[in-house]
DNA sequence: GATATTTATCATATCTTGGTGATGTAAGCA
DNA sequence: TGCTTACATCACCAAGATATGATAAATATC
């Protein structure tokens, strides 16, 4: 899951407006000045937003950019996707055809990190990073191996 | 750790040369024709791959590439670091300014998959991906931690 | 030394990403 | 209606990644 610079904008952005809270919308201008980011190209970047539903976009005095939907159910992969680098991501060498069937050298380490990626992306959601720090589940929690995480991504439906 | 198209291939040219065994050097042509990527190109990152230490170049009749030191001392690092992306990696939403001491709002449940994306292009060797994956050991190593998976599964569907 | 072989490199082209400024357009409001 | 506020979009640009073909340079072999 190679992100572009893009997509890290996406996700700032679209963290920030649920932030700001779920009531009136952010304007463009705002979310630029918090992100630093130049305004042309971040609105360009919040429309494909509003466009896949992740955001929705109100024009007029008092417009702006809020949540699509709520913040719950919006997964960072739904966020980050139509900005994801096109090369292959799950063949570490790039191969078009690797998997377990066709393994390329790479596969058997590479895959687990693999796994682990694209969970992360599809499972967090927004709300998730709403989360206060001090309200973190303390990370030296046991560390859950690579293995047993390629074995959850049979996830049933 | 976000890789480049290049930087893919790159890996794949020096699995490839190690693969080859230690012996001759391979000539681009081969290499390029394994890969299946264009000739002058492929020459061009291999150069690169050269003055980094990591390949070794010999021109002439009989000429090529060979690795540059024992494949058990090229860290995937070694080979990806001149051709990686140049976005903030250890920032999920690519702020500059991230880390314990000042974190984004995704900080917390990055940074570990984040790390373990760091030890893994730090840590495995070429040497490591030329083991037959039949003799693979069952990936019980420290190497590939991903704290993340026990806590992603706090979606709230 | 001539030649064949092979890497090194130059000039150039294309595509994608990231970015800018100007202008178009929908909506609120007096 | 007309002004203002905002997003939407157009035209264009710059940089980097990804090539391609031609040519230069090194070297083994005869």
């Amino acid at each position: 899951m190679w992100l572009t610079g893009t997509a890290q904008t996406a996700l700032h952005a679209v963290v920030c407006i649920a932030q700001h809270g779920g009531g009136e919308p952010m304007r463009v201008d705002d979310v630029a000045a918090r992100l630093a980011t130049p305004r042309n190209y971040l609105s360009k970047t919040m429309h494909q937003l509003a466009r896949s539903g992740v955001l929705a976009s109100i024009r007029g005095p008092h417009g702006g950019f809020k949540l699509g939907r709520p913040a719950a159910e919006i997964a960072l992969v739904d966020v980050v996707d139509p900005f994801t680098a096109r090369v292959a991501r799950r063949c570490l060498l790039g191969r078009a055809t690797c998997g377990d069937a066709d393994p390329c050298p790479a596969h058997r380490r590479w895959s687990a990190l693999a796994t682990s990626l694209e969970l992360f992306f599809s499972r967090t959601t927004v709300a998730d990073l709403l989360v206060a720090p001090e309200l973190f589940p303390p990370l030296e929690s046991p560390l859950t191996q690579a293995t047993e995480c390629a074995d959850v991504s049979t996830r049933s439906g």
